[in-house]
RNA sequence: GCGCUCGUAGCUCAGUUGGAUAGAGUGCAACCCUCCGAAGGUUGAGGUCAGGCGUUCGAAUCGCCUCGAGCGCGCCA
C-alpha cells in the first residue's frame, strides 16, 4: 500500500471519531502545490462545514487530533480550513524500493475485470492515411494502453470498409490509370482518386502482369477493385506497424456482408417495429431512441446505406462479449454517436456500453502558412511523409500531448526542425542522462531505501513517482493522453533540476551516491513506463 | 436556425468530481560550462482565465445570456 492509501485510511479513522463517514475513495486529497503547505491537503473539514455546523477551522482542529499515522511527520490547519499534512522523509522514499522490484510493471493497477474493444484509424483502404489517421492512431494507441495499464482487457481494432462507392471509385481509378499506360486516355468520375500513389500501383501491376487487363469487362472491373485495396491496404498496415501501432484485430465489411447478417438483423428491426418504408427506402426509428432524426439503411435502389453494416459490425462487437466500446473518430462524424447509441438500444444494449473518441481537426502550417490536405489529389502531406521526416517518436508524442477536443496545430517548420525544440527529446534526453549516471556509477551498489534522500529537490521527485498510479488511474478514467505527456514533461524537468543541483555520484560521499543512485534508477524506470504508454521509445544514449 | 466542441501569457497548451498567490514549454531580456552529457540549468518581464450576470465560505472550473472559432444536421462514408 502506498503513502497516499495509507494517510486517506488515517484521515478515515479520525473522522470517524467526529462522526465524519466518507470511504477513502470518496475522501479529497490533493499533493500540495507549495511546499509550506506540506505533501499532501485535505478539504474534509470544510466539506464538512455544512453538515455539523461548525466553522471549518474548528472542525480542521478536532480532526488533526483524531488523525495518527506512522507515515505522518506533522499535520496543520492552513487557511480556511485546509489541513496540510507533512510525511516523514523515510516514509516518501519507500516508493523507491517498489519502483525497482517492479520495474516494467510500475504502475500497473490491478485487473477490473473489463473487456474494452477500441476501434480507431479504421481508414478506407482507397489512399495514404493523412494527418487525421496519424492523430487517430496515436490518441486511440495510447488510449490502449493507458487502459491496458489501468487494469483492464483491451483489444485493438480496426475496422476495413473494403465495400461500397468508395473502393468502387478505387477500382475504376486504377483501371483508368493502368490503361493510360498503354496510351489509352483515363477518363475519371467526379469521385474518383487521381493521386500518385494510384499512378504507382498502376504501374506496379502494368509490371506483373502486362496488358492481361486491358479490356474493359466486368471481370477486370472486379479485379481493378480488389488489387487497388490489396495494394492500399498493405502500405496502411505497413505505415501503422512503423507507427508502432499493433492491431489484434481487423474487421471487414466484406465479411458482414457475406452471409445473412444483414438480412437477419434488418429483419430483427422490422419485427420489432423500428423500421418503416418511406419513398422506397427502408428507414430506422432511432428517433424513438436517442436520435433527432430517423435514419435510412437501405436505399431506395436497394443498396444499404454505410450505417446499416455498421450496425451489424457494432451488434458483433457487443456480441463479443466487450463492457465497452470506444471508437475514436474525428469531429466530423460527432453527430454519428446519438444514432449507433440508437441502434445499440433497438438490441437491447446499454447506450453507454458505447463512447466516441473524438478528436478535433488537425492543421497544419508551413512557413507561417496553413497547408490544405486532400487525399485525393495526393498533394497533401501524408502520415508516411511526416513520420519519415519527423520519426515515429516525435510524432506519436506530439499527437498525443493534446487533448483530443482541442485543434491541433501541427507546426511543420517546428517537428521536422529536430532540435531541443521538440518536447519529446527533453524527456528522452532526462532518460538518457539516467543510464549514463547508472553506467558511470555502476561501481556503488544501488540504495533502495530512499532513507537519507533529505533535499526538496529529492522530496520533489519521490512525490512525482509516487504519483504514477494515481496519474494513469485518471489519465483511464478521461481517456486523456495528454495527462501522460504532462506527467512526463514534469517528471523530466524535475530530473533535469535534480542533476544540475546536486552531484550525484561523489565518490567522497559513496553512502549518499548509492542513495542517490536508487533515486536516478527509480526515476529512469518510471520515465520509461511512462514513455512506453505514448509508443516513445525511451534510448539509453542519444 | 438547432446540436456538439472550443476560447487561459506574443505563440502552443496544462489547470475537468469547485479550493490556498492561475502554471509549463516556446519566444523575448539577463545570466551559468575547473565538475557525472550545456541536447541542460538559474532569474526576469509578460494575464480583464473571450465578455456579462448568477449559485456559495470559495469559480478558469457549475448555471444562464452575449460575442467569436470549428464541426455536424445526406437515400455520403
Amino acid at each position: 500500500m502506498n503513502n497516499e492509501e495509507l494517510l486517506r485510511l488515517a484521515i478515515v479513522e479520525g473522522a470517524k471519531t467526529l462522526g465524519i463517514e466518507v470511504t477513502p475513495e470518496e475522501l479529497t486529497i490533493d499533493r500540495s502545490k507549495d511546499p509550506a503547505h506540506g505533501d499532501y491537503a485535505s478539504n474534509l473539514a470544510m466539506k464538512s462545514a455544512k453538515l455539523l455546523h461548525k466553522a471549518p477551522v474548528a472542525i480542521a482542529n478536532e480532526l488533526i487530533k483524531a488523525i495518527h499515522s506512522p507515515i505522518i511527520e506533522k499535520i496543520e490547519v492552513a487557511g480556511p480550513g485546509f489541513i496540510n499534512f507533512f510525511l516523514k522523509k523515510e516514509s516518501l522514499g519507500s516508493i523507491i524500493k517498489t519502483i525497482i522490484e517492479q520495474g516494467d510493471n510500475y504502475g500497473q493497477l490491478p485487473p477490473t475485470g473489463k473487456k474494452i474493444n477500441v476501434e480507431y484509424v479504421s481508414a478506407n483502404p482507397t489512399g495514404n492515411l493523412h494527418l487525421g489517421h496519424t492523430r487517430g492512431a496515436a490518441l486511440g494507441d495510447t488510449v490502449c494502453n493507458i487502459l491496458e495499464k489501468a487494469g483492464n482487457e483491451v483489444t485493438r481494432e480496426y475496422y476495413v470498409n473494403n465495400c461500397g462507392n468508395q473502393v468502387a471509385h478505387l477500382g475504376h481509378s486504377l483501371g483508368e490509370r493502368y490503361r493510360e499506360l498503354f496510351g489509352i486516355e483515363p477518363n475519371f468520375d467526379k469521385d474518383d482518386y487521381i493521386g500518385n500513389d494510384i499512378i504507382e500501383i498502376a504501374k506496379q501491376l502494368k509490371e506483373e502482369a502486362g496488358d492481361r487487363y486491358l479490356e474493359d469487362n466486368e471481370e477486370n472491373r472486379a479485379f481493378f477493385v480488389q488489387y487497388g485495396i490489396d495494394k492500399e491496404f498493405a502500405k496502411i498496415k505497413k505505415d501503422m506497424e512503423d507507427f508502432g501501432v499493433h492491431f489484434d484485430k481487423f474487421s471487414f465489411e466484406s465479411d458482414i456482408r457475406k452471409g445473412t447478417t444483414i438480412e437477419d438483423t434488418i429483419k430483427y428491426l422490422s419485427d420489432k417495429g423500428y423500421t418503416y418504408s418511406m419513398d422506397g427506402a427502408t428507414f430506422l426509428k432511432t428517433t424513438d431512441f436517442l436520435d433527432d432524426k430517423d435514419r435510412p439503411i437501405v436505399k431506395a435502389d436497394g443498396s444499404y446505406t454505410y450505417f446499416m453494416p455498421d450496425i451489424c459490425y457494432h451488434y458483433n462487437k457487443m456480441e463479443r462479449g466487450f463492457d465497452l466500446l470506444i471508437d475514436m473518430l474525428g469531429a466530423d462524424h460527432f453527430g454519428y454517436l446519438n444514432r449507433m447509441r440508437s441502434a445499440l438500444m433497438m438490441k437491447g444494449y446499454d447506450p453507454n456500453a458505447i463512447e466516441f473518441g473524438i478528436y478535433q481537426i488537425v492543421r497544419v502550417y508551413q512557413n507561417g502558412v496553413e497547408v490544405k490536405m486532400s487525399k485525393r489529389t495526393g498533394k497533401a502531406i501524408t502520415h508516411r511523409d511526416l513520420v519519415s521526416e519527423v520519426g515515429k517518436d516525435a510524432v506519436r508524442y506530439y499527437f498525443a500531448a493534446r487533448n483530443g477536443d482541442s485543434h491541433l496545430d501541427f507546426n511543420m517548420d517546428l517537428a521536422t526542425s529536430k532540435s531541443k525544440d521538440n518536447p519529446v527529446y527533453y524527456s528522452q534526453y532526462a532518460h538518457a542522462r539516467c543510464a549514463s549516471l547508472l553506467q558511470i556509477g555502476a561501481e556503488f551498489p544501488i540504495d533502495m531505501t530512499g532513507a537519507s534522500l533529505k533535499n526538496e529537490k529529492e522530496s520533489d521527485i519521490l512525490k512525482q513517482l509516487a504519483d504514477f498510479p494515481s496519474m494513469i488511474e485518471s489519465s483511464a478514467n478521461l481517456r486523456a493522453p495528454y495527462k501522460v505527456a504532462n506527467y512526463i514533461e514534469k517528471l523530466a524537468a524535475l530530473i533535469h533540476e535534480y542533476y544540475s543541483s546536486v552531484k550525484i555520484i561523489d565518490r567522497n560521499d559513496p553512502k549518499g551516491t548509492s542513495a542517490r543512485l536508487g533515486l536516478i534508477k527509480a526515476s529512469m524506470i518510471t520515465l520509461k513506463n511512462a514513455l512506453a504508454i505514448l509508443g516513445v521509445s525511451a534510448p539509453d544514449k542519444m
